[in-house]
DNA sequence: CTGTTTACCTGGGGGC
DNA sequence: TGCCCCCAGGTAAACA
């Protein structure tokens, strides 16, 4: 499940190739992945180079000099990748774009087809985040701007961090871990926390996504890296997937619950309300 | 406003 | 070995 720090270590690695190579050819195999009709989606890559590729959340916008931005968002299963050009691809991978006199093309691979990709048009990236309800992303949030949000809902702090417009990047694996580092009840409600519970909360969530930034993310299932590299910080976890197991805090056991319609793995005793 | 449910998909695991 | 059922979860939309 790619969250913000999954999708930072494919940005940096498509950064790392992509910038400045032109697209020569576009293939789907796949309509419904894209949000555009497949004509106009190959005419408006087709030619262009990438001039830019930035993050926002889970969104990744690959900006291309025609500024038209290809805007990815890889949901559960979503892959993209830079293989050999001449490599053949399986079933899943829905996508390929042949870059100009490069060895490498870039694919998107999704086994359960639920990602998608969209293109917006010029300056497009602010009518996007708008129409998206997009909230600021998790690593440049200020503690005021979340204290704010947080006060004006009645809402428990796992809706809460997974809500997009409040906060861009968490999903369910890094919103369980920051809230056992914190030792905050995923119930709690959100507007009952303290302005300086709620600094301590954003050091925390800065704090968790850089260190799984720096192991290149968590691959659990289907993540892997625009070089096909796996992450490692799932050695790192500490509550996520760890039901039964003793809570590293307390040796209680760690137990699995429904919050906001997610699996939500707690301690009972570390993280009361 | 808030919470719940469903749809979108496939693969993997449990039960038998 | 195989079949059925359920589950995983990000987002959007429908609904209570």
């Amino acid at each position: 499940m790619p969250e913000l720090p999954e999708v930072e270590t494919i940005a940096r690695g498509l950064r790392a190739y992509l910038l400045n190579k032109q697209i020569l050819d576009v293939h789907c195999h796949y309509l419904p992945i894209l949000c555009q009709d497949p004509e106009v989606f190959e005419r408006a890559l087709v030619g262009q180079k990438f001039e830019e590729i930035k993050r926002r959340g889970k969104y990744l916008f690959l900006m291309l000099s025609n500024f038209i931005s290809v805007v990815v968002h890889l949901r559960m299963t979503g892959q993209l990748r830079l293989v050999d050009r001449d490599r053949e691809v399986d079933k899943h991978t829905h996508l390929e774009i042949m870059l100009d006199g490069d060895p490498k093309k870039l694919i998107y691979r999704d086994v359960r087809k639920f990602g998608r990709l969209e293109l917006t048009g010029p300056c497009g990236y602010t009518e996007f985040i708008q129409r998206k309800k997009l909230g600021p992303d998790a690593m440049e949030t200020s503690p005021e701007e979340l204290h704010r949000r947080f006060t004006g809902t009645r809402r428990n702090l796992k809706a809460v961090l997974m809500d997009q417009s409040v906060i861009a990047g968490l999903g369910n694996i890094y919103t369980d871990e920051i809230l056992f580092h914190q030792k905050l009840s995923p119930l709690k409600k959100a507007n009952t926390l303290t302005e300086d519970g709620t600094y301590s909360l954003l050091k925390t969530i800065k704090e968790v996504l850089l260190a799984a930034i720096l192991k290149s993310g968590t691959t659990v299932s289907d993540y892997i890296g625009a070089f096909g590299q796996e992450g490692s910080y799932q050695g790192s976890l500490l509550i996520y997937g760890q039901e039964g197991k003793p809570c590293p805090c307390c040796g209680r056991s760690i137990e699995k619950m429904r919050v906001a319609g997610r699996g939500t793995y707690i301690c009972s005793h570390c993280q009361r309300i």
